[in-house]
RNA sequence: GGCCCGUUGGUCCAGCGGUCAAGACGUCGCCCUUUCACGGCGAAAACACGAGUUCGAUUCUCGUACGGGUCACCA
């Protein structure tokens, strides 16, 4: 048996932000070419004129070379079966020629009625009746078609259904499909304009094109039959289809860019890293055969397989991103997290004497999302007003009270002390203790508190006082105390 | 409404006739600790429902319920 070389597409068309289910879907047709050293190939679809988006097609292009789906064939770069958008190949009429082989081979025809009106749309969408076209251009004679034609009469042409019988068609995910050809409507193959309907120019290009796995939404999955039908008209090889559950916002709802839910794009503009994102959605809708959950691009291309993607939807779950994210900065370098981190930093910190990388170092294990920086930092800058409750601590036996007694004794030794690195601080905080006969925690907690003003930081309280140095935390001990007064 | 598809803890999911129903995230508890976090340990938490088939169903079949998709000269 002859095994054709894996040749997968990623089909866009250019209307808009990539949201998450599409990169998704285009990171699984990446892989599955990948993964049989086969191509990976980039079409646009832009056969509907009037959605359009300006710069759609720049961000298609930017995420997937940001994210690493290096296309092998694809409108910029050409290759053997360009052009690679739809709007050039329709160029050729090639479209056109391909639905006329149709109709002289009785799988299609001229079509001259009116467009569906918007009334009847409605009464699909209300459930009161169904409209399927009833196929009576379908028998006009070869003189009324050829009259019309002559006339000018604008028409479309159609696919033509069987009109009974089962047609069966195979998917790698949901297995086995038949539906009753009765149910099926004589799709439009051309349009009014000339140009053809998404259904048919994939059909054509996908196999023009020599793909072998078509990779989609499943909001395919119900015209599926029909593509067979055609493919058998035409007597081409049917490709091999993997059609994808979406990906959800919960559990009745899509994900999607209109109603301002995250897309690829917010994501990364958020702090999360690039692939985090590609693990995550990887994830999402697709299960390992192992217990490992970290892989890079590199890594998925050796363990994906079709049998672990699942059949239902996926809800998208920002907690399980969030993770994956603070593992891949936990990953880091310190100097690459310094690096990702720093516009975060510098949006909370402004004072210059600070030393962003040991900020750095103590964020890179205290955050999941670069977002989450500047929040935390808040307090260097200036110190935020408190409640001097936040002085009582059970565990370090502290409150408010032993607070104003013990601040102005560690101001004391503070004054005296010139070294005010972390080791210095701390190791004269601990031999105070000794010398106080207390707990260190019974200084540190107030110390923290009247340094940070807030009850969670970044380090603790010797940490922030080498940061912010002598002279601001002397200030704000002082300040710390007229608090308690 | 017709047709198609789906349904395992809160979430992602493993399972493919016999399991104490696995793991991860999240949640909670404990430990570690200069608060928080990190790290370590542990706990609670699921087979939508009803009939079959079978010695035995989460797993197979059929219904029901719920959810999704589709029924465009949009993709």
């Amino acid at each position: 048996m002859e095994t054709k070389t894996v040749r997968t597409r990623f089909a866009p068309s250019p209307t808009g932000y990539m949201h998450v289910g599409n990169l998704r879907t285009a990171l699984y047709a990446y892989l599955i070419a990948k993964k049989d050293n086969g191509t990976f190939m980039l079409r646009i679809e832009d056969t509907d004129q009037e959605r359009q988006v300006e710069g759609a097609v720049d961000i298609i292009y930017n995420t997937l070379k940001e994210t690493g789906l290096i296309w092998d064939e694809g409108p910029d770069i050409g290759g053997p079966v360009g052009p690679y958008v739809q709007s050039e190949r329709m160029a050729s009429g090639m479209y056109k020629k391909y639905a006329l082989e149709l109709i002289e081979k009785g799988a299609a025809y001229y079509c001259f009625c009116d467009k569906v009106s918007d009334e009847e749309k409605e009464e699909v969408a209300e459930g009161v009746s169904i409209s399927k076209y009833d196929g009576r251009c379908s028998r006009l004679s070869k003189e009324e078609i050829e009259a019309k034609l002559a006339a000018g009469v604008p028409y479309v042409i159609r696919q033509k259904i069987p009109t009974e019988g089962k047609t069966t068609f195979h998917d790698e995910i949901f297995g086995d499909i038949t539906v009753d050809n009765s149910e099926l409507d004589d799709q439009i193959l051309i349009k009014r304009d000339g140009m053809p309907t998404y259904n048919f120019a994939n059909v054509v290009d996908d196999h023009t094109m020599g793909i072998t796995h078509v990779i989609r939404g499943n909001e395919y999955l119900s015209s599926a039959p029909k593509y067979n039908l055609l493919y058998e008209a035409f007597g081409w090889d049917v490709p091999v289809y993997i059609h994808c559950s979406p990906v959800m916002k919960d559990a009745s709802h899509k994900l999607s860019k209109r109603n301002g839910d995250a897309s690829y794009q917010d994501l990364v503009a958020k702090g999360y890293l690039k692939e985090a994102v590609m693990n995550y959605i990887a994830l999402l809708g697709w299960a390992p055969k192992g217990e490992q959950e970290i892989y890079s691009l590199q890594e998925l291309t050796q363990a994906f397989s079709l049998d672990g993607i699942s059949k239902s939807p996926a809800i998208f779950d920002n907690a399980k991103l969030n993770y994956i994210n603070s593992e891949y900065i936990k990953a880091l370098s310190p100097e690459e997290f310094h690096e990702k981190a720093l516009p975060w930093i510098k949006q909370a910190v402004k004072r210059e004497d600070v030393d962003t990388r040991v900020l750095a170092d103590l964020m890179q294990k205290r955050c999941q999302v670069l977002c989450e920086i500047p929040e935390q930092l808040d307090f260097i800058d200036t110190l935020p007003d408190y409640d001097v409750e936040l002085h009582s601590h059970k565990k370090m036996k502290t409150s408010p009270e032993t607070a104003k007694a013990d601040l102005p004794v560690l101001l004391e030794m503070l004054e005296q002390l010139d070294d005010f690195s972390n080791d210095s601080l701390y190791a004269a905080v601990v031999a105070l203790s000794e010398k106080m006969e207390i707990k260190s925690g019974r200084l540190l907690w107030p110390f923290r508190v009247a340094v940070s003003g807030k009850p969670a930081t970044p380090g603790g309280a010797t940490e922030l006082a080498s940061i912010l140095g002598k002279e601001e935390t002397l200030r704000r001990i002082r300040d710390g105390i007229s608090r308690l007064a």
